[in-house]
DNA sequence: TATTGTTATACTCTATAACTATA
DNA sequence: TATAGTTATAGAGTATAACAATA
């Protein structure tokens, strides 16, 4: 791939964006609104914000993470984390119990509405990354994949 | 590329990233947040944010440019990019000239102090980009670029 | 009637500081 | 003393409605 090139820089409406699209982090920005664009459309009917999805498929995958992993790990402040994970908790999706073996830490649990909410919503979330991607193939679609983790890891 | 694949489930932490990582969404979200952090780092010094600096590039490569015409190609709300462009005027950057042929028109245009801090800020812009894709050869960096655009047009 | 620029406003997102209870 | 969870709060970022001037 990477072969077809613009070899002008006036695209659309006139508008010279060739020195922004030169731009790795532009052209990321771009990216990351457009698939969240999908993403929201996708998962309106399941009322789940991105973060919300993505704390859910943790905990689904992590039963008995706590609220300081899902921080680190998603590069949230604990004091934002509060009010997620506590209205996840008022929609019966999961619930917070005692660590077996730090007094201090509450271990994140699915209920059973919450199991089936996330297994809907994971269809919803392929759903919004195939449209998308719909413009890539499988190949590229791994790619991409690859090299966005050679960006952030 | 995309060769190297990991085989097992639990990373770093011992928690399971591998439901999430498989949706390009994510792996772009994460991308966009790692990418910029190195521009805020890079740009802190001209004290510019993302927005600020697209704004001042595409005038600088597009004399004359109206709000109108930047909300609609950045997807900003116009009532938003007043305070935006009214920050850049109250700075010394850009001046706002009636429009020769739509007279509801302002025309956007840099000043001398303009043009030379767009000059500095695209050298800190390149350093971010740099930094950010350290990890990547330079045709996987033009690889990820067109699969992005791929994604967002 | 539609569009450009503008004000006001509200709602989400993100960041910081301070507190409590446990370690 | 350090960490987990929490509260309160302030600042960005983003969205909607309404308006005056111009098309």
């Amino acid at each position: 791939m990477a072969t077809r090139r613009k070899a002008m820089a006036v695209p659309d409406d006139g508008i010279d964006t060739s020195g922004l699209e030169a731009f790795v982090g532009y052209n990321i920005r771009r990216a990351s609104l457009a698939i969240t664009d999908h993403f929201l459309n996708e998962m309106a009917v399941h009322a789940l914000r991105p973060v919300e999805f993505t704390i859910l498929l943790l905990i689904k995958h992590n039963a008995g993470i706590t609220s300081a992993q899902l921080c680190s790990l998603l590069n949230i402040q604990s004091s934002n984390l509060v009010g997620l994970v506590k209205d996840l908790e008022r929609r019966g999706l999961s619930v917070r119990q005692p660590h077996p073996l730090d007094g201090r830490a509450l271990g994140l649990h699915l209920t059973p509405a919450g199991s089936r909410l996330i297994r809907e919503a994971q269809r919803a979330a392929r759903q919004a990354d195939a449209l998308a991607t719909a413009r890539l193939t499988d190949v590229q679609r791994s790619t991409l994949v690859d090299l966005l983790q050679l960006v952030y890891r």
